[in-house]
DNA sequence: TTGAAAGCGCTAACAG
DNA sequence: CTGTTAGCGCTTTCAA
């Protein structure tokens, strides 16, 4: 059995309540015995057991992150920011991966009720009902890099928009004005931010994107393929394509390899993250960076400001805090 | 405030000993009684308290996970393993990243200590600190990938013997007698198997490894570049590099690119993961397969099973399930 | 300063 | 079958 609070107050000779509060460093307690009870606590290894003091505190001093996409190198360097900040404020960081879907991503925010004051997600999903239950379960909650349509949260994030603005312009600035764009979905915000931002340079200069070179689902090889063979198959073919994310970029070098296109020659690619993938694929890729585990790291300290402040917690309006993506250019798009 | 037993208790007009009783579907209980209360769970949302659970049960129904390398995907690949296994028997998963010092290492698992009945590790650090410290902590432990040489637990992980046997027989049988290797630390297990596993082979064709050809300490680009800038100094030169992750795999075929020397012609390349990146690199790179996802599974597996045994769950003797890598040739060598 | 006592929400005997 | 009781280990009034 482990060792409590009881066995240490035996030992020393004083009561349960004064070595609490000498181990959490209350003002009430005479320094002399203080240091005692402190002393003796370490030479009988005693731990304290979490269980307890989440039920008498009702705090567990945890935050819980909730993830899609593992597999992302920018998935994991965000993570490393939040796992930062929270193990400098001594909290612990409870992730859970789910592969994208609303059952998986669900079931892992309900496992982790009860043992985390908090949530950063980056959602995967902008179901009603994905909202509903993060009201229901009532913990504050920070999205990440991936805002809640249906739900006010705080945030940190890239501003994508600039992300999209920044690729076009460069494509552009290239000659190329036949965009293709690989999204994730129709429904995620960060895919329509950058859409929005490229549309914007576009119309800068007299264009418009053309609707059948957005293609959706790339979040496996197979459909990249397919997506790819699709625009190539057009008249005219477009001669850049702007990916969602490194991985699917990199699918895409691969693909345009073996159908013999010549990169950047016939189509410029580019992608978005600049992991440390982006530098060694096929050949060198374009891609919008972003700083992960800075938006990591604030992601984690939205959350753990909002849990520390003991007034009004709640009530606190939603901060939104924002990085300036910044581009990459490297051999893919010339 | 959250609803408890005693909430429902009281509308129900039973004590709170029956809610317990018939919602942990305990055979005590009138099926009539039982039905109504968890109808009334139901209506009332609910949720069990996790830390007066685990409190009272001294279960938390948790794993803990601790794992170096969070941007290697074979790493995340054993991970969702993991993941899935825990999910399907109810228990939560707790990781944690740390970059593989001993300290981070150590920290991760004491702030896990009290949240998880066990944990899946991959040691990043043979250190006697490490070994000492999950002795002292007495819960179960299950090793992935690489075992503690100072400790004896379960493992799942791959036969990296036969992983080098596989490697070194196919690049002498492309011809190549002067295999280099870009292992990660010499005291690490997993590259001494591999090395054991080469070693053999050469012996087998009257040849040996040379000791200057094997460079520890791969885990960043610019140890990689070092490495392989010594190793084509020398003459005569290796004619095959054999790196002990695909990362550092993908890192040296992009020097050798930048060095102006034809892979494979003039050096062959392989790897060890066969991850989703090893067919996306500058070409497509033969790599050690392993199956991930199984060994991650496993691990869990191993863990669960002795937690779940009621009987002699500390005297069970040691478990190592061992997969077998198998080898994925592609363009790199040839 | 110190300690006694109450209680966090749950389970597990043990009576009824 | 159902309820009463006694903790699990900790923090926090409130008295002394």
């Amino acid at each position: 059995m482990s060792i409590t609070l009881a066995d240490i107050a035996e030992k020393a000779g004083v009561s349960v309540a004064a070595v609490s509060k000498a181990l959490s460093d209350q003002s009430d307690i005479a320094p002399a015995t203080r240091r005692r009870i402190k002393q003796l606590a370490g030479e009988m290894g005693y731990v304290m057991n979490v269980a307890a003091r989440t039920l008498t505190m009702k705090k567990t001093m945890a935050i819980g992150v909730v993830l899609p996409l593992a597999h992302i190198p920018a998935v994991t360097d965000r993570l490393r920011g939040i796992q930062a900040e929270a193990m400098e404020r001594r909290y612990l960081t409870s992730v859970a991966f789910h592969n994208g879907g609303i059952d998986e991503e669900r079931k892992q925010i309900e496992m982790l009720y009860g043992r985390v004051d908090g949530f950063v997600i980056t959602p995967a999903n902008q179901s009603l009902e994905l909202a509903k239950l993060l009201k229901r379960l009532d913990l504050p909650v920070v999205c990440m890099s991936e805002p809640l349509v249906k739900m006010e949260t705080d945030f940190s994030g890239d501003d994508d928009e600039e992300g999209g603005r920044l690729a076009a312009a460069h494509l552009l600035e290239r000659g190329r004005e036949r965009i293709a764009y690989l999204g994730y979905a129709e429904g995620t915000p960060s895919d329509q931010a950058i859409l929005k931002g490229m549309r914007e340079v576009f119309a800068g200069k007299g264009l418009s994107l053309d609707k059948s070179w957005i293609r959706w689902g790339n979040a496996s090889q197979a459909e990249t393929r397919a997506n790819m063979d699709a625009l190539l198959a057009m008249t005219p073919r477009p001669d850049a394509i702007m990916a969602f994310s490194d991985v699917t970029a990199l699918w895409v070098l691969e693909h345009l390899e073996r159908r013999k296109v010549a990169v950047p020659g016939e189509v410029a690619v580019a992608g978005y993250d600049d992991t440390i993938f982006a530098e060694l694929g096929r050949m060198p890729l374009t891609s919008v960076a972003q700083p992960n585990f800075e938006i990591g790291r604030q992601a984690a300290r939205l959350l753990l400001e909002r849990l520390e402040d003991e007034s009004g917690a709640a009530a606190a309006p939603c901060r939104r805090v924002v990085f300036k993506p910044r581009l990459a250019v490297r051999m893919s798009s010339g």
